[in-house]
DNA sequence: ATGTCTTTGTGAACGCGTGCACAAAGATGG
DNA sequence: CCATCTTTGTGCACGCGTTCACAAAGACAT
């Protein structure tokens, strides 16, 4: 029985809508790519196109944030980089731990997108005996032993789980139990975590069954268009990114 | 779905829910679980809470598909799962083709979780010419050039793009071209892509962002907690891990 | 058969997110 | 300074998804 704990503060100051914070990311790539081209200013019609979304939705979006841009004129992408990067919390350095250093753990670990914006890989951490001291991504792996320790040393409050689902709660135990608040899990499982902990999950298996359902859907509109329907080009409902598009293809555990 | 064609007697299927969609994989794995413990009948309270959601969630899904149940017993497992596996298209074989054989996309070609499902990694392309006719997971890399063949020979239309950010649309654009509707895409860019043609994207740098804003808002509200709220009834309103539900806010500037 | 007990299926209310449409704000030119 | 033009910021309405709460349906015991 869940306990209603329908105890909204309402404090209504600054609450962020999660469906914009999930964009933010977003707006800021595309602003960083202005950036490098060194365009001082642009407009909410021109960054939405970038960014993928609808140009009222961004103004909205930043509506949450404050009053950035200027009328008739647009937005200075400078300026606009420094306060998404500081609301995402990106003007600090964040130490992340990966466990799991399989061929997902060390894709990961060789992924250039983490060091790239804050993050750290402070360690890589696996059951293996044999993989201790090996260098992965020029970072040698550290034994399951050391979890705790290096959590510790390193003030480490995210971690990554590209374990085995089979491993994969009790990993998120040990991780919880040793200060971690944030989890990115890529393990085919549902954590169960205590409250205060965050949870996200990347599932390819899960990706890859929505698109096979779509493209199934898709298979059997077709097959019923040549029988009554003519020709379905164009037809307004075939499921593309942009409409209800933005899925982040990861859902809150 | 913008078109409104609320005119469809249909018998079912015509309208699920994208979220619903969403969720089918993740009831589909809790039951295979089951099956293979030969529970034979499972009750929306229980499988919700090894699926990880809502009870009434879970049966308001269910009713999309059909009326599966028997009230007062609960749900036969090995029929349900045939039901969702064919609802979501995976008592057919899905080719698929990955793009990027580099640490992501070499990983991918080995993650079990697809083969496990219907889908069957038709191809790896990438292009390096060094790496062609090199096996990975098993099976020979191929060149570029030949994707809109092996696209074509193998009828697939299910695509998995790895590659750098830079080489993507392009990459995108030849799949499309040579006949794939769907698109998982792993690379950090927005995809654009003709009606009909469906993108997700599973980008592993905003995962983590999104969990650096939660991560920051937490610090600032425990350091604005000592400061001055006075210590809530063993803090009623942290952070979340149910539903996306939960966004306390407050934020400071 | 009848009553009781369990669990489903769903009507209805609610809240969140989206998109429209427009007034307000500021730039720019005369 | 005034007029005009561009673009932001947002009030509002709408639709989707979630949750509650309960009647209907079936199992099971007597």
């Amino acid at each position: 029985m869940a306990t209603g704990r329908t105890h909204r503060p309402a404090t209504r100051s600054r609450g962020i809508p999660e469906a914009t914070v999930a964009r933010l990311p977003l707006y800021l790539r595309a602003l960083t790519a202005l950036s490098e081209r060194s365009v001082p200013t642009v407009s909410s019609e021109e960054l939405a196109a970038a960014a993928g979304v609808n140009s009222a939705k961004l103004r909205k979006d930043f509506s949450y944030l404050g009053s950035y841009g200027t009328r008739g004129v647009g937005y200075d992408v400078e300026y606009l980089v420094y306060q998404i990067s500081r609301e995402l919390g990106l003007t600090q350095d964040w130490p992340v731990v990966i466990v799991g250093i399989g061929n997902l753990g060390a894709a990961l670990a060789n992924y250039g997108g983490f060091a790239s914006r804050g993050f750290r890989v402070a360690a890589l951490i696996d059951a293996d005996p044999n993989m201790a001291g090996k260098p992965v991504a020029g970072i040698p792996v550290q034994h399951t032993d050391e979890l705790e320790r290096i959590i510790q040393d390193n003030g480490v409050s995210i971690g990554v789980i590209a374990t085995p689902a089979g491993a994969a709660q009790q990993v998120c135990d040990r991780l919880v139990a040793a200060g971690v608040t944030s989890i990115l899990n890529f393990a085919p499982t549902v954590l169960s975590v205590p409250d205060g902990v965050d949870v996200r999950k990347v599932d390819l298996s899960i990706e890859l069954q929505i698109l096979a359902f779509h493209e199934q859907r898709k298979a059997g509109e077709e097959a019923a268009g040549e029988a009554a329907v003519p020709a379905a080009a164009g037809r307004g409902d075939s499921a593309d990114q942009g409409p209800d598009g933005d899925v982040p293809a990861v859902m809150p555990a």
